[in-house]
DNA sequence: GTCAATGCAAATGGTTTGCAAGCTC
DNA sequence: GAGCTTGCAAACCATTTGCATTGAC
């Protein structure tokens, strides 16, 4: 997907060699990167980039909605799709999958038990993934 | 409720003093509160117990399922309520607060995608809480 | 030319750990 | 008495930040 200027251009948003590739890259990794794993892919291509900026290059991403942070046990993770989705977390190896499912938006209009005003839900299934379940032992990817 | 022997009496658990305390607090504390805040709790009872203490029995609960650890921004919060329910985060302060509505267990049953085993999900709505709402500004209680 | 973004290294914040002493079983 | 648990302090890891320099607009 090309990368081209975004909404970010409002608040004198620098179009940068660095914002351009963690974007990229982020939208390319399927699998949910923390920003070390980011970080070690542009390196390994040889781009000349700190992990100072990736860090902060993601967490504006994801202040803009340009990406989602989802966090968990261990390093926080970044997904790159952020189009409204749910995923499964493999409780054995750690890897997670965006769902197919389709987003429950009745739901956000559902009346909680307080006073409240929902503007969104998140829903992330448990259990083993199809590469655990196989190999008993469970494979441990993270 | 009382806090009595658990199933954890398996394998050598031993029932301390400082781990009575520990699971009584988050056993009363419906904020789930950080281990920071369990630790200052037991702290402003009077209670002798230190910051490690309290780190090493919340996650020994966790992993024998007498509590529940809820991951996010920040630092990492406990629930001792340990019955299926979902939770409500206000985006403006922080707060986590428990709902009532059913657990949903046909999600568990549901075909995701790929070849995955579910064993449970989560559900978490993000909104604004009634506090939050009422006054403008929104109150910053973390 | 201006001011945001970067890189580096140091600082931070939350959490874990090594080890000697204390306590439960 | 054996060995799990505690407390303390140091270690750790992920993430953030200060500051001088670089680079986008």
């Amino acid at each position: 997907m090309a990368i081209m200027q975004m909404r970010n251009m409002s608040k004198n948003w620098r179009w940068t060699r660095q914002r351009r590739s963690v974007l990229e890259a982020l939208r390319e990794m399927e699998d949910h990167p923390t920003a070390e794993s980011v970080y070690r892919m542009l390196r390994d291509r040889g781009e000349a980039i700190s992990l100072a900026t990736v860090y902060r290059t993601l967490r504006a991403l994801a202040d803009d909605r340009e990406a989602r942070a989802l966090y968990g046990a261990g390093a926080d993770r970044f997904d790159g799709r952020t189009g409204p989705h749910y995923h499964f977390v493999c409780t054995t190896c750690g890897r997670i999958i965006d769902l197919a499912i389709p987003y429950m938006d009745e739901l956000d209009r559902s009346k909680l038990s307080a006073d409240v005003e929902v503007h969104g839900h998140e829903l992330t299934f448990r259990g083993r993934c199809g590469a655990c379940s196989g190999s008993e032992e469970g494979s441990s990817d993270a």
